[in-house]
DNA sequence: CATGAATGAGCTTTCATTCAT
DNA sequence: GATGAATGAAAGCTCATTCAT
């Protein structure tokens, strides 16, 4: 939704404006995020960027979508690859390719993780709203050939599971920035960290947390 | 952190500025939380706002702080009936408490879970880091004492379990709000509701989703 | 429709800001007439001027409110001495009185004319429309009652004639303003020119221009 | 006052333009037209259309030239017919001709009589100023001369008579619109109701609204 | 001659906070 | 202790106009 003006720019300057921009969302949060300062930070008139874009939203549903694309972009090859594979394999694969891109582009993930997080957010019910049911429509279709497949309990609900899956796709990005890139010192490779992060989120899905009882497992309330 | 002068004040007076302050930043969000429309619906003048609470920030943490007290009171003496019995009952109960807490006091409960959500709120750092530490230490404890026990499988990360049950704690809550609460039709009674909730979560934090295989590792009806 | 807190300033301070804002709006007219302007020749602060009105539409139906009563508050009690005269009488007593009133308070009149004259202005709708009814109202009733005392010519339309009696009443103004006292030279003391023009309005309403015929005279095209 | 490029356009591109900016002033007034929206329906570059027009007033200035130059355009040759009428043929002739003009070019009138209406207007100075001394001055001599012929009362102020004639001209296109016009249903033909108002204002001016009394009726207090 | 990006002063408005009464 | 007027920085945004291409 950006205006042509700002297609036509030099690349050059229409990257420094996104990067100024995620650095001011993720810096300061949608509400104080400062026009004022995005302009002074990219040394370009205030009346440059209403020429660019329609105001604040605009400019963040722009970051979000050109995100999105990206993502897809860099995502959808690999997905392919797997996409016979049994359920937790397309899992963490996803969790895998959902945690290399963030890590790859930590400042924009941390602002769209921002946004998907906070329901009252300006731009969450266009943009996320938008593309849940998508979402959610794709993974009960999975699920459903999956335990077809045999590869699921047959009692799970299929909205919960959703449910859950999205937004524990959301955690594992957090617990990769907050607990492991937290820490001062590193515990393993660049990609090691992911992988150990996908399979304990995968692993936990699969079979939770309980120790298996031999044969009989036990009430539930 | 509010000054004396707030406590001097008839409950009354006081309720009222409660209640306002938290339906201001439920309704706005904290940036765009007006102490302007809040001394005006409460017909007190400006300048006696800042004679009950340093600023803006102040008067969050007061209204986060005693929905802490008013939670804790409402949820240790049930919690202690529980404490000897197996870690996932002691988790449904936990849940389910964290539930009904919120079905009664909902907007203060939708106020607290925006501010544990969004890490850039300027009293996140405040108020919740500091309580994190103390969680994460109880869960750790639990988790470890029920391993002892042989109710959880041995080789679960303590650190990444404590994370994820705090997150789905939270789940609950928006899950119950927005899912359930969110339907035009109830699908059961008040608790009903709640305690369907809480068994799915536990459910699958205990068992997972995978599909038992083999003779030893039952499902559940 | 200002604020209290206007109300409750200094009677000094008030007039200054009404003084200087009425200034402005004759000077630059409503759309170029500025707040900034307002504020820094009145020494108030931004804020403090928003906090006297809602905004600048609040500010200019103010002045026009007040004037609308001081005028009321000068004209009625003279109106009320000449109630029982001819019509052509009340209405020369209308006119003086209106000039009058706008030579002693010249910078509100114009802008009050201003106002009249733009039907597209912001405030034409709320302010003018809201009254004009009941101005057509009470000419309307007064031109019956002189028709049936014989006053006036049976064949008169009344909804053309109230409306060009308002219509002239502007005018003694404007004709006042810029053909009289636009001169260098007066050509009278104050008191007689104001006379002179009314006498020669109501004598223009009353006989028109043409030479009267012997006898009968109305063709009529 | 445009510039050479401006007519060397081609005459569909020049019309547009005029068309859209008649429109602009009309729908927003001289203040808050905006040439950023006129450029933008008329798809020409707001490069070009400095290079057309010095400056926003320089447009307005065009479109009243011009339309004085159509209306001349098109009332002369209408006028002449009646020059050796008598004076109220030749006025009511005038009120005529005014009327139907503007009744096939509605936009534009109304544009100009905004312009005509306010003295503060920017452009008021330099349009109509400019042409006023021409027309009491022929006004005048039109005056003059019929009171020679017998047909006006002798002892009329000439510039009073110039003044409100040039009023009330004004006076009929408005009362067009918004009394005529305005209502939904109308009471007779589009040129009849034209007439009838040239009529009602040219008998008003010609024999006043008093009852003529028997004989002599000229006092004047 | 056409283009349209750049400009920056200017606008109205809101805000948390102070402080004299 | 209560009051509420004063404050001015900062916000988002619009505008007519310029000028390099």
């Amino acid at each position: 939704m950006p205006k042509e003006t700002f297609f036509n720019l030099a690349e050059a300057k229409r990257k420094l404006i996104e990067d100024v921009a995620v650095d001011e969302f993720v810096t300061y949060g949608y509400d104080k995020a400062s026009i004022n300062r995005i302009v002074k930070s990219c040394n370009i008139a205030k009346g440059s960027f209403y020429q660019y874009f329609e105001d604040k939203k605009d400019l963040l549903k722009h970051l979000l979508t050109k995100m999105a694309q990206d993502k897809a972009k860099y995502v959808s090859p690999h997905l392919l690859k797997v996409k016979d594979a049994d359920f937790f394999t397309i899992l963490r694969e996803m969790y895998i390719l959902g945690l290399k891109f963030s890590a790859d582009n930590p400042r924009v993930a941390q602002m769209a993780n921002q946004v998907l997080k906070s329901k009252h957010h300006p731009v969450y019910q266009e943009i996320v709203n938008a593309n849940m049911e998508a979402v959610y429509t794709y993974l009960s279709n999975l699920l459903k050939h999956s335990i077809a497949k045999g590869e699921l309990r047959p009692d799970i609900d299929l909205r919960f599971v959703s449910y859950i899956i999205s937004a524990i796709n959301l955690a594992t990005v957090e617990y990769y920035f907050d607990i492991v890139k937290g820490k001062e010192v590193n515990m393993g490779s660049f990609d090691e960290d992911i992988i150990d992060i996908a399979n304990m989120f995968v692993d936990f899905i699969k079979k939770g947390i309980a120790k298996p009882t031999g044969g009989n497992d036990n009430d539930q309330g």
